[in-house]
DNA sequence: ATGGGTGCAAATGATTTGCAGTAAT
DNA sequence: ATTACTGCAAATCATTTGCACCCAT
């Protein structure tokens, strides 16, 4: 598979993440500290799968309830997102409050990357939708399946 | 619930669907036939669940399996789409080779209606991502959330 | 010491599969 | 008569739940 490259827009440290749970009164495991990590670490949209298998690496004894139970955690706090590739699993990713964006699922390697898609692009079309359906659109979701630069050579 | 209109695109009727089928060489049995009715019958995309239920009341012994394996089959024959509104089970509509639409999922009643997307909104949006992502989009996912008419009074 | 977190086993719910029987052609 | 379809039971797979135990505070 690919390489992971820090996401360029934000600078989350796990530490941040710990501290801002901390503060919440919230204990801080070496389970949901791994889990952190790994957030922080990858581009990459994690299923609890993945999760588990990377965690018990270094935690042999880990069991899949945990990492369930933690992901329902941290997508409570809004610390993770929940998207839906549509591949039979749900997968996570560090939650980003300040820019909304989809992704696009490279058919040929699996690769999930980001783009940002302009607010106003959408939103011209849901105030559109408005008016001729008088539907109030609350929320959308919008995924890309293709191929990715590398396997389109 | 709602009620049902008949989509108001195309005129598709079973026994158009049925000829098709013959044509082709497919035996038309009485389950094939009573879901091809279904489908030519409402606007609401079907789940396995809901068809089975329906058929049910004609053909009390029908078994979840010959739903699943006659969905397959239409799926194939691309005579139904199967779409996904994210809540745990899949959903078929006809498939309607000449439009491509998207759906507004209410989250009040949950009654699902079509939306078409002008070809030329997403085909932007697209052929960007593919010059500055260098990725060649061959599909998407959009659906839409919120509350239609009715429910929002 | 106390309750937030954890592991294990078993349950759930949608969908799939194997196999033997049945009905549409 | 063939063999496409069907029903039933059991399997699969992601996710959830019950319960007793344990560790971060």
């Amino acid at each position: 598979m690919g390489t992971a490259h820090n996401n360029s827009h934000k600078h989350t440290s796990s530490q941040d993440l710990v501290e801002t749970l901390r503060a919440q009164g919230f204990r801080i495991t070496k389970i949901r500290q791994a889990m952190l990590e790994i957030f922080v670490a990858t581009t990459q949209p994690q299923s609890a799968q993945q999760l588990l298998a990377t965690i018990a690496q270094e935690h042999p004894t880990v069991n899949k309830t945990t990492i369930y139970r933690e992901l329902e955690f941290l997508v409570k706090n809004s610390i993770v997102t929940e998207i839906d590739i549509l591949d039979g699993m749900k997968r996570y990713e560090l939650h980003e409050s300040d820019h909304h964006h989809h992704h696009l699922v490279c058919e040929g390697c699996k690769e999930i990357q980001c783009v940002e898609v302009p607010h106003h692009d959408l939103d011209a079309l849901e105030s559109r939708i408005n008016k001729s359906h008088k539907f109030k659109v609350t929320s959308h979701v919008l995924e890309f399946f293709g191929l990715c630069k590398n396997c389109l050579s």
